[in-house]
DNA sequence: TGTACCTGGT
């Protein structure tokens, strides 16, 4: 009997397999003994196919749970949608005086990491030290990953160098902590330094740049790796596909996705978001549709939803953006905050004050909190549409400080609808809490050239001077067969900028025409 | 039985 249970687990693979097998040995009176309890906890919390609350269910069904019964529960919660369990399951453990061992600490790194509680992890790593295990290499590389998640980059780095070993992942977590710090320079040095180099070094470096806003030096690093590193993963191809999507770079990717495709990666589902958000953002919204429809529902989640209505949104295509979100709510899909922002996004550019209104009122509904990101996106819907009163009042209304762009939309707001003296005020306090923003004087100085105010426009660019801040010039970007061209205002340092300047001579022209064209029918369709 | 890289926009 023995025997026979033990061959059935280790040739288990899938989940329905699994809770057959369950099934068996409840009624067989064999569940509670330990290896078998083991082997199916781990399975049922870690495995592919894993369901982390059914291991749950079953864990509190032993009767003495043992320290590999702990360490299997806290490392399925580590890697679930709810790390925070690790920390109730750590302490029911201490509870119970089962003691924690090198196999435990991993994971709860891991879960202080995603959760960034700097405050658990740094009381983790208090008991690591007590503990005697401080210098076991796996544990000092997840705390190194730890302080560098939760914005201790000096703390991870003190424990990278007073570590007495080291092997690659203490090199990959370095280099992903000054890159989540956004510390360029030492990011580049770890990497520069590191012993060896696999496909985690070269994607963290990737993201590293693409997080710094650096998309040119990710697309650059993505090519170099290409030249002389390790194959490029999905993982990878998720970041270089930002970059893409933040230059505007359709060509290149386009090469990507065909890159994807004949390197045979796996297209997760992350990958596929990403693709999805590349292609919506390049302004390729069928090819962006057709990825996004050709998954099954079932597969999907809300972050390919955020991406697809975001995307559309961005280019102003309202009712799609929220023919999609009705897609959406048929199957079930919840939306989180983020969708919300997209929504409410799609209305400031649709004009749909009342709608956004709705939404912002559902997030609360829906059992969240409005962000300061959720009011800044709401004042902007209704400073758009010139209803300013209302702005200003949800702006005194909300429960935080206003940020930068919440401010920043009404300014805008107050500046298109031509109520300037409210425009000072705003563009006032917007320079006090941003100084060292070199748009908010930009901003006040516009306001002050607009109603002719010479003096104070050139006082408030002084003031921008003497503070040290300087104007870093506006720029677009154009990808012309692949080539990404960078352009300034006046630019002339272009070799073609002759033609390109006739060409947009040309441009004006059509546009005149089409909107007197537009004018035109408009006058004709209201004769009728 | 363990550690590292990834999907909204500002």
């Amino acid at each position: 009997m023995v025997e026979c249970f033990r061959a059935l687990l280790d040739n288990c693979n899938s989940w329905s397999h699994l809770k057959q097998i369950h099934a068996l040995l409840t009624t067989s009176g064999l569940s509670k003994t330990d290896p078998f309890s083991w082997k199916f906890l781990s399975f049922a919390a870690t495995s592919a196919s894993s369901d982390i609350n059914y291991a749950h269910r079953f864990f509190l069904q032993l009767s003495n749970p043992q320290l590999f019964h702990y360490n299997a529960l806290i490392r399925g919660f580590a890697n679930s949608n709810n790390p925070a369990k690790c920390f109730l399951i750590f302490a029911e453990m201490l509870l119970n005086a089962v003691v924690p061992d090198y196999l435990t600490y991993p994971f709860l790194a891991k879960a202080a990491a995603r959760l960034s509680d700097r405050k658990a992890g740094g009381c983790l790593h208090a008991r690591v030290l007590r503990s005697g295990l401080a210098s076991d290499l796996f544990i000092c590389n997840s705390f190194i990953h730890m302080y560098g998640s939760v914005g201790e980059v000096a703390s991870a780095r003190k424990l990278f160098d007073e570590m007495p070993m080291r092997n690659f992942v203490s090199w990959n977590s370095m280099l992903d902590g000054y890159a989540k710090s956004g510390d360029v320079s030492l990011m580049r040095q770890v990497f520069d330094q590191m012993p060896e180099r696999d496909v985690v070094s070269w994607s963290a470096l990737i993201d590293g740049y693409v997080k710094d806003g650096d998309h040119k030096e990710a697309m650059a690093v993505f090519e170099a790796m290409k030249a002389e590193g390790p194959k490029a993963n999905d993982v990878t191809m998720v970041s270089v596909l930002c970059a893409c999507s933040h230059l505007g770079a359709l060509e290149q990717g386009s090469a990507m996705h065909q890159y994807i495709a004949e390197e045979r990666l796996p297209l997760t589902l992350a990958l596929r978001t990403s693709l999805v958000d590349m292609y919506v953002k390049c302004g390729a919204v069928n090819e962006a549709l057709v990825l996004f429809h050709e998954v099954s529902a079932r597969k999907t989640d809300v972050l390919l939803w955020n991406a697809m209505i975001g995307g559309l949104a961005t280019h102003g295509l309202t009712s799609e953006a929220l023919g999609i979100y009705a897609e959406m709510q048929d199957l079930g899909i919840r939306p989180d905050e983020i969708t919300y922002l997209c929504l409410m996004s799609a209305c400031a550019h649709g004009g749909l004050v009342d709608e956004a209104w709705g939404y912002f009122k559902s997030i609360t509904r829906d059992g969240m909190v409005p962000k300061s990101e959720h009011y800044a996106c709401m004042v902007d819907v209704l400073a758009r549409a010139g209803r300013l009163e209302e702005a200003c009042q949800l702006v005194c209304e909300m429960p935080m400080e206003p940020t930068p762009s919440t401010l920043g939309a009404l300014l805008n707001g107050c500046i298109n609808h031509r109520e300037f003296d409210l425009a000072e005020i705003v563009g006032k306090r917007l320079v006090e809490l941003d100084p060292a923003h070199d748009g908010r004087y930009v901003g006040l100085s516009n306001v002050y050239a607009v109603v002719r105010r010479w003096d104070k426009a050139r006082s408030t660019r002084e003031a921008m001077e003497s503070r040290g801040v300087r104007k870093s010039p506006g720029y677009s970007c154009v990808e012309v067969y692949g080539v990404l061209h960078r352009f300034t205002a006046h630019d002339k340092a272009h070799p073609e900028i002759e033609e390109i300047y006739m060409m947009l001579v040309v441009i004006g022209e059509e546009i005149k025409f089409k909107s007197d064209d537009s004018e035109r029918q408009d006058f004709v369709s209201s004769l009728n």
